[in-house]
RNA sequence: CGGGGUGUAGCGCAGUCCGGUUAGCGCGCCUGCUUUGGGAGCAGGAUGUCGGAGGUUCGAAUCCUCUCACCCCGACCA
């Protein structure tokens, strides 16, 4: 391909919108351009990267057994109501109406209608198992689009559904799933890591999630340093202290602490560390109990773990100001569990605490020398109900925890019956008895995916792509092109021989000057570079440079077909 | 949803507080000449419903009202 028959449109200051990396280079790319909030057209450069990508993904899944299908993007509102999730789905699914004022949606994903197409098509165990896929554009509305591509409203996905007559068999294909993102993500160039992840929304018992190592990642992931145990944070376990709590020292007393209201600035005034502070929180749940949660004050509070308390179940809220006036008669920077007459549910980390500082239920007081037992009861409850932080034991009992952060790309889960349960999506089992199918799904962000991969691969030039979904893998730069005839036979010839060596190439024929074509070529991210010019031809000589590279090397004009042919593989 | 911010040429911005005549700057774009191994130089040129609607005024990018879009932060002060 040649730049003057191809678009590309790079900018050299990047849009005031973008903050991410990525997203400005992107843009600056010109991958991508925006055409509303969360809404992105993908330029011939860009899509070029995602079809790579597409392309990867399809191959694998391909070759793990799965079958690809197409479903449609907008689906019927019975099918949402019938499982249950068109009110449960929210606000983030557009909904829309046809002509004759039916509701439909936007597929934000397609549990409901591979679960219709399972339904329909599959009767007998013989006919199992089978795992679908598609790779296909989604729409989520999502509360804050954001970072371009990475949290984009709408987006591409490849999206899989295995159905199964029995538990194991589901696991089986789990694994066979893993195996692949595996693959996937190794041949996609990138550094990721699987952990073990909460179910959330979709349902089912366990997950994995698929994460792309970044520093700029939205999610956290903690990880055990003596061992393969690795959890997004959201699920990691805190593990309960395994020493004892200490015999009370102190007696309880009622301290002053003007203009004091977080566990910073009381520990800063009262000159006790944040581990023997207790940070009460107030929560309501959707059926109306109100909870008082307390946790170490250096800890903060995991929402996830604290909804699947027992009281919580029905979801919950932080109390109002107002609500916490009312109960305990203070604001919320003074609350404690000290005579509050309200259920009381501890992180387990206070198993361990004594002599603590809490609020006093009195607006600018606190209590120091508190004590479980003594001057309280013991709370109804210990649970784990904190995110684990760095130098948590881990929780397999081999060495301890650290953070990463990392950008989810990849989401495997066994859904069990769940949908099959609530469709009526049954099979008839060698008995001719009807069972509900095992259902698993697995998703990859597409999309996500090229944004990801240049958080992980850039410098400040620009991007540097992976080989696997490099637009081009090599670019070259004619210095000259439409001036000099030894340029551009040279050039001519380079990219006839490695395009029908299979490499793709982009030449630069414009008539720029150096600086703007090794610019674009560089922040585009084409890995390998070849650059052609009057000067080394006099020596019968290319210069040769990978995208990592500080220096060009010279490589002999006659031969550089062949010899990036054999480096390219 | 709550809070904050920004909308002026393709991109980045100034001008708005304190209303005034042809609305500027850099980059990009077009033409010509020169230049040609790291984002060229000179000369000339084009491009604006100042987000939209309404209002105040002799006069509005600027003041007022409404509205739309986009961005950021928060949703853990306790």
């Amino acid at each position: 391909m040649r730049v003057s028959q191809f678009f590309i449109s790079t900018l050299k200051e990047a849009p005031a919108e973008a903050e991410l990396v990525s997203h400005r280079l992107m843009l600056r790319a010109g991958l991508i351009r925006k055409l509303g909030s969360g809404l992105y057209t993908w330029m011939p450069l860009g899509l070029r990267v995602l079809r790579k990508v597409e392309a990867i993904v399809r191959e694998e899944m391909n070759a793990a057994g799965a079958v690809e299908v197409l479903m449609p993007a907008v689906q019927p509102a019975e099918l949402w109501q019938e499982s249950g999730r068109w009110q449960v789905f929210g606000p983030q699914m557009l909904k829309i109406k046809d002509r004759h004022d039916r509701d439909f949606c936007f597929g934000p994903t397609h549990e409901e209608v591979i679960t219709d197409i399972a339904r329909r098509e599959i009767r007998s165990y013989r006919q199992l198992p089978v795992n679908f896929y598609q790779i296909q554009t989604k729409f989520r509305d999502e509360i804050r689009p954001r970072f371009g591509v990475m949290r984009a409203r709408e987006f591409l996905m490849k999206d899989a559904y295995s159905f199964h007559t029995t538990f194991e068999d589901l696991q089986r294909e789990y694994r066979n799933m893993v195996d692949a993102y595996t693959r996937i993500f190794t041949r996609l160039g990138l550094g990721f890591r699987a952990v073990a992840a909460d179910t959330g929304a979709i349902g089912g018992t366990g997950s994995h999630e698929f994460h792309v190592l970044a520093e700029s990642g939205e999610d956290a992931i903690a990880y055990s340093t003596g061992s393969e145990y690795a959890a997004n944070v959201e699920l990691a376990e805190a593990v309960a202290p395994s020493a004892g709590r200490g015999a009370p020292t102190q007696s309880m007393q009622k301290i002053a602490t003007p203009g004091a209201h977080t566990i910073e600035e009381v520990s800063a005034l009262l000159k006790v560390p944040a581990e023997r502070i207790v940070k009460t929180l107030m929560v309501v749940a959707n059926d109306g109990t109100e909870l008082l949660l307390l946790l170490r004050g250096d800890h903060m509070l995991n929402e996830v773990k604290a909804g699947k308390l027992a009281a919580l179940a029905s979801g919950f809220r932080f109390a109002s100001e107002g609500e916490i006036r009312a109960r305990l008669g203070t604001g919320a920077g003074s609350m404690g569990p000290v005579g509050a007459n309200l259920t009381i549910v501890a992180d387990r980390a206070l198993l361990a605490v004594s002599d603590f500082v809490c609020g006093a239920n009195a607006d600018g007081f606190h209590l120091a020398g508190v004590n479980f037992g003594r001057d309280l009861p013991e709370p109804a409850e210990y649970a784990d109900i904190r995110n684990a932080v760095a130098g948590d034991p881990s929780p397999d009992g081999k060495g301890k925890l650290d953070i990463l952060r990392g950008i989810e790309v990849g989401h495997v889960f066994q859904l069990r019956a769940k949908y099959s349960t609530a469709m009526g999506a049954t099979y008839l089992d060698e008995q001719g008895q009807s069972q509900p199918m095992e259902m698993g799904c697995y998703g990859i962000g597409v999309s996500r995916i090229v944004a990801a991969a240049i958080e992980q691969n850039h410098d400040e030039r620009g991007i540097i792509f992976p080989d696997a979904m490099a637009p081009f893998r090599v670019a070259l730069v004619a210095i000259g092109y439409r001036k000099s005839e030894a340029v551009k036979q040279a050039a001519d010839a380079l990219l006839a021989a490695l395009t029908a060596a299979g490499i793709e190439t982009l030449l630069d024929d414009r008539d720029e000057r150096p600086g703007v074509m090794f610019a674009d070529m560089e922040l585009t991210g084409i890995p390998h570079r070849v650059t052609i010019g009057d000067r080394g031809l006099k020596n019968g000589e290319l210069e040769y440079q990978h995208r990592r590279d500080a220096k060009s090397q010279p490589i002999p004009a006659a031969e550089a077909a062949s010899w990036l042919t054999a480096r390219l593989g």
